[in-house]
RNA sequence: GAGAUUGUAGCUCAGUCGGUUAGAGCGCUGGUUUGUGGAUCCAGAGGUCGCGGGUUCGAGCCCCGUCUUCCUCCCCA
């Protein structure tokens, strides 16, 4: 016999997780249409030379790379942005700039699994290619708060930052070569504190003593925390170079639009301690963290990236967009009891206790699915509480029984199963 | 990749100093009720103690290797 198991870092998703996962997939794709994302779907395969074309050496040594049956290098891909990248350059003639796009899709990362974390998961990625105006990046943010909504969660900060700000104040302190160093060191502020930050800013990037002040100092600054106009109080630092200038500038406007798009203001804020680690973003960049669960990390994340097609072409193309973590959201819901578990999508289970009247059943079964209600037929004649109990553990809504009594009455009993009630009905619009 | 940690029934876990036939709860199956569920009661099934090697008269327990779990670093969703 051959032992059943799953390689470390992947798993089964069973009926009870795969049918919140496909419903929320659901909601979340119809928010990007409203807002004119086109789906598009690439190989989970590429050739290794074009995922790696952006690659650091840390997503190198995570990628699951091997020779295919040609003797071709390949690679699966780490994530739908690369892909994105080689796809709109390959196609760019047919699609039409500026192009906007969402791609739900597994992604794999050969790293050590933790809670939380696989070597394959689910991103939800949009991207809008082909513009550099905020007002694309203010799209992102608009798409990521109805994403959010429309899956039932109201308590999310969406965090906004612009690259520009940390490359204008690295500029500031003569530290420009080290600006990636600086951003994943205080990227980790939330988890370390700001003393740990301070010390590894000068023991592990190098920093003076006043350089990593004037890093600390900023890096503090945020909406939340600040009385009166925010704009007002970080106006100065425009003066700082023209890099930071655009920075702010590029906030300004973005602000702008978010204040009057109808989204909530307590959902997004203005914070310079937002890095990202990711190594491709240009400007302006979120995370997206859950108020009651800020442990679990970011949900949805992403920013600009401006030099995203450099690689495979010489005509740049820019780039703003970002990802849902659907996987850490469902864990998120999970937490928060906003999930209710169910182990299958039919609402309505009808029972089978005559063969006789099978035929009947199925009649009524097929009603109920013009109406559009989910419904399945016991296949076996059985004792009725197996098929009551069968009904409760996968979590049907309604069970009917249909037989012999009720076929001489002309009716069949209902039963809740929520509520325990069990009615003699004449019609199926008694389960609307 | 480095360090720490875990592995016994489907699940959560006991298992004494190395000692004879490895336990519990939940779940599962059947019955109690040959057509009425959820926390009744009764019974039952289910384990090469992760795998391989070693020490020993004897290993779930000790040693080595390996896989796996989980955590930290790293990186990220």
């Amino acid at each position: 016999m051959i032992e059943p198991k799953t390689l470390s870092g992947f798993r089964d998703i069973l009926p009870s997780l795969a049918l919140v996962k496909e419903d929320m997939l659901y909601e979340v794709k119809k928010v990007f249409r409203k807002f004119g994302f086109a789906p598009i779907e690439t190989p989970h395969l590429e050739y290794t030379e074009i995922l790696l074309g952006k690659g650091s050496d840390e997503i190198q040594k995570q990628l699951y790379r091997f020779k295919d049956n040609g003797n071709r290098d390949v690679t699966l891909r780490f994530d739908h942005t690369v892909p994105l990248a080689r796809f709109v350059v390959q196609h760019k003639n047919e699609l039409g700039l500026p192009f906007k796009r969402y791609a739900v899709g597994n992604v794999f990362r050969g790293e050590s699994p933790q809670s939380g974390r696989y070597r394959e998961f689910t991103q939800c990625d949009f991207d809008f290619i082909g513009t550099y105006s905020i007002t694309a990046d203010a799209e992102i943010v608009q798409v990521i708060f109805h994403s959010l909504k429309t899956l039932q969660i109201n308590d999310f900060t969406i965090y906004l930052n612009n690259r520009k700000i940390m490359n204008g104040l690295a500029e500031k302190i003569n530290a420009s070569d080290k600006v990636g160093d600086i951003l994943r060191t205080v990227d980790k502020i939330n988890k370390i504190g700001s003393e740990q930050v301070q010390k590894l800013l000068i023991s592990e990037v190098g920093l003076s003593q006043e350089a990593t002040e004037e890093v600390m100092r900023f890096i503090v600054i945020s909406q939340r925390e600040t009385q009166g106009n925010f704009f007002e109080f970080i106006a100065n630092y425009k003066n700082y170079n023209a890099t930071m200038k655009e920075g702010i500038e590029e906030l300004e406007f973005l602000y702008k639009i978010l204040e009057k798009s109808g989204i909530d203001s307590r959902n997004y804020t203005i914070d310079f301690s937002i890095a990202r680690g990711l190594g491709y973003y240009t400007g302006i960049v979120y995370e997206t963290t859950l108020d009651k669960l800020p442990k679990i990390g970011a949900v949805a994340s992403g920013g600009r990236f401006d030099n995203l097609t450099k690689s495979f072409s010489n005509d740049n193309l820019p780039g703003v967009g970002a990802s849902i973590g659907i996987d850490r959201l469902i864990a998120a819901l999970e937490q928060l009891e906003i999930i209710k578990s169910r182990n299958t999508p039919a609402k309505v289970l009808i029972a089978n206790v005559d063969n006789n009247y099978i035929a009947d059943s199925y009649v009524l079964a097929n009603t109920l699915r013009d109406a559009n209600i989910a419904v399945e037929v016991y296949p076996e004649v059985t004792k009725l509480n197996k098929q009551f109990a069968f009904a409760d553990k996968k979590g049907h809504q309604y069970l009917v029984v249909f037989g012999e009594n009720e076929a001489t009455k002309g009716e069949f009993v209902l039963a809740n199963l929520q509520t325990g009630d069990k009615t003699p009905a004449k019609s199926i619009s008694d389960l609307y």
